[in-house]
This record gives structure tokens, sequence and C-alpha cells, in this order.
DNA sequence: CGTGTTTGACCGGCGC
DNA sequence: GCGCCGGTCAAACACG
């Protein structure tokens, strides 16, 4: 994989209940949009609907593709949370730029729900990394996000998920735990290490 | 029977 | 040009 800026805070973050810790990547120029229809849901204390999270754009020089151990070791990298993907086939072809945003969770499980219907497509083994990385689609018509997730070989109670593209529809369900992930989770926005929780989704749009 | 997963093959980009 | 490596395809399989 690329050298994505993912900013990668190690906090030791042993907090109890919640299963999930979102360390995220982002620029100084945050984007974050939002997809999902206003409307809660009726689940009572949910209603959150939550899209794909766009940072700005950032190209990137890549340093060595296959350097070291790519995620565990490189943690100086600094940039945006996405970076430009080139979907190109034809040489006449216009290439397709998809947004890419990249973070890491503390997660004990691979799949984390984010209320999007993933269909794997993939799995292959990365070098420099025991845990193998998984692809998936979201499997709605039409709608072509990808997202890659992987488990770093060092801490293996990290995995790093990478989303790609936008989804074109709604949400397909609510999730509370995607919500209670929300609230804790953490963007490390640009050089100061500035780091900011989002409380509530008003943030998203 | 519909939907999603598994898994080896295939392919293209890139470095040497 | 060749080989490595990451990403995708697709057929077989599993499961409700």
């Amino acid at each position: 994989m690329e050298n994505y800026p993912i900013f990668f805070g190690t906090q030791p973050s042993s907090s109890t209940s919640n299963p999930y810790h979102f360390v995220a990547g982002a620029s100084s120029h945050d984007h974050l949009h939002h997809h999902g229809q206003a409307a809660g849901n009726n689940t009572g204390g949910g209603g959150l609907n939550q899209g794909l999270f766009l940072g700005s754009k950032q190209e990137e020089p890549s340093e060595s593709k296959d350097g070291g151990d790519d995620g565990a070791g490189s943690s100086s990298q600094g940039g945006g949370g996405e970076a430009d993907v080139v979907v190109g086939k034809k040489k006449g072809e216009k290439r397709e730029r998809r947004p890419r945003f990249a973070f890491q969770t503390r997660s004990q499980v691979d799949i984390l729900d984010d209320g999007y219907r993933w269909r794997k497509y993939g799995q292959k083994a990365v070098k420099n990394n025991n845990f193998p990385r998984s692809y998936y689609r979201c499997t709605h018509q039409g709608c072509n996000v990808k997202k890659q997730v992987q488990r770093l070989s060092r801490d293996e109670g990290v995995v790093v998920t990478t989303y790609e593209g936008t989804h074109t529809h709604p949400i397909e369900k609510s999730n509370d735990n995607f919500e209670h992930i929300l609230t804790q989770m953490q963007v490390y926005s640009g050089i100061n290490n500035v780091s900011q929780t989002f409380g509530n989704q008003h943030m998203f749009q």
C-alpha cells in the first residue's frame, strides 16, 4: 500500500466498555461530508446517519512503495486524510479520481459496522504484515465505494480501514455502535497535533 | 434460492 | 524484460 496520510496516535486508551477507538487522519482543511438523510431513525437513541468521511486532497510524494514496514513503522506522516486514486483503464479514457480516506481504529473485531452493506471480494496477504488485508465493496447498486481492512502486525488491536469513493445513496441502517464510535472519534489535524473529538453528528454537515 | 464469503488465478504497475 | 506485489475476478462454497 502506498503511504497514506494517516495520523496515528498510539494512545493507551483502554477505555473499557466501548470496543472501538477511532484514531483518524485528517488534514488541516477538514472537509467532512455527510450523505445520510437528515431524518433520524426510530431507534430512539439513534438518529445518526453517517456518510463517508472526506478530507481535503493533498498530493504527497510517496516515499518508497515497499519500503519499511508500512503502517506500524512509519508513523511520521503528514498531510490530508485523502489521496487520489487513479482508476484508469484505457489510456484514452479520463482517469477517474476518487477520494480516499484512511483511518485507524482500535477494535477487537475486524469488521466495524458503519451502517452500509459490504461484500467482500478479495483478501491478500501483504508484505511486512502478518495479517491479511481484506477488500470490501458496497453492495448497493451503482455505488462503487470500496474499503480495505487491514490489521497491523505490530499491534493486532489496531485495524486500519481505508475507504475509497463516496456513497451515492443514503445509509441503510442505523448503527448505535457507530454513533458510539463517533463520540470517541479523534481527529488529529495537521502538524500541531491538535486533537479534536467529535461530540455530535452536526460536525458532518 | 438469494446473498455473501472463500480462495486461487489473473492482471497491471513498477522497480530492478 | 522479468519478477514481485498489490488489487480484482470469479467459480465454488456456505449459510439463512
